[in-house]
DNA sequence: CTGCATGCAAAATGTTTGCACTCTA
DNA sequence: TAGAGTGCAAACATTTTGCATGCAG
């Protein structure tokens, strides 16, 4: 890679939001914070990160992509606030022996399970009235 | 409800593809069956009948969503062809007691565990130079 | 007759691509 | 200097909305 220096910035934004985010969303926080970058290059950094592997893509319930920096590229499950956002991954043994249950059950092969699960988090006990921002970066 | 003569129609060919397709994919094969009708009305009528619960929705790998008719509204997971859009249920009591552990572990509530595996089905063993079609309505 | 369902076209939204420019190696 | 990275605008695909009209009740 050549220089990064923007793509570098895209990566940082995408770790200190610490969760998933669309690239909109991601544009508007860097703008937001001073970086003079495009939302073209945001779409092609994050397209570039989860190519390379650097970061998980899920498909949010209004069929958004949404990024996130994905530190183990092994279980790529996750329980998402749909309030705020905040992601916790599951170890996911249990239902990835699920899968390849009933995948060979039904013949079905080359199985990619992905699984987004949405809910409410803990944070965000009451999903009216959401002036919650959760940047938390931890 | 007043009419539903075409939105008849739109669920009768809901019905009769078998599978999950897109608003786009339906009106093209009702168009190509004959029937006069637009894609708004697609679009509408699938939208209620999901609104209705009376189709799944899905958002496919590309972000589209997909409607297949809903006979019951308990467990809302497929097992999906990525080739030809075979979908087969899943009774996924061992996936729900896994997601109520999990939610309960990380203290999410409303949690909507709508999974959906993609992977290739045993009619379509050869992920590659795909002419397939798999117009069987059956 | 009333008024909702319908359909065409345009708008809104999210994402990708073309092309000229910038900036790093 | 060379060429990849970048940004603006336009292209593109999908879905929704505005508005006039037809058909059921």
């Amino acid at each position: 890679m050549r220089v990064t220096t923007r793509q570098k910035a895209i990566r940082d934004a995408l770790e200190a939001s610490g969760r998933f985010v669309c690239a909109q969303d991601l544009h508007a926080r860097m703008r937001a914070g001073g970086h003079r970058i495009g939302l073209t290059t945001v779409y092609r950094a994050l397209r570039a990160l989860a190519d390379h592997g650097d970061a998980d893509v899920i498909i949010t319930e209004d069929g958004q992509r949404a990024y996130r920096v994905c530190g183990s590229s092994a279980s790529h499950h996750h329980l998402i606030c749909r309030w705020c956002g905040r992601a916790a991954e599951l170890p996911a043994t249990a239902l990835e022996r699920w899968v390849a249950d009933v995948s060979l059950r039904h013949g079905y092969t080359g199985v990619c399970c992905a699984a987004e699960i949405f809910g409410t988090c803990p944070r965000c006990p009451e999903p009216a009235g959401r002036g919650h921002d959760a940047q938390e970066t931890g």
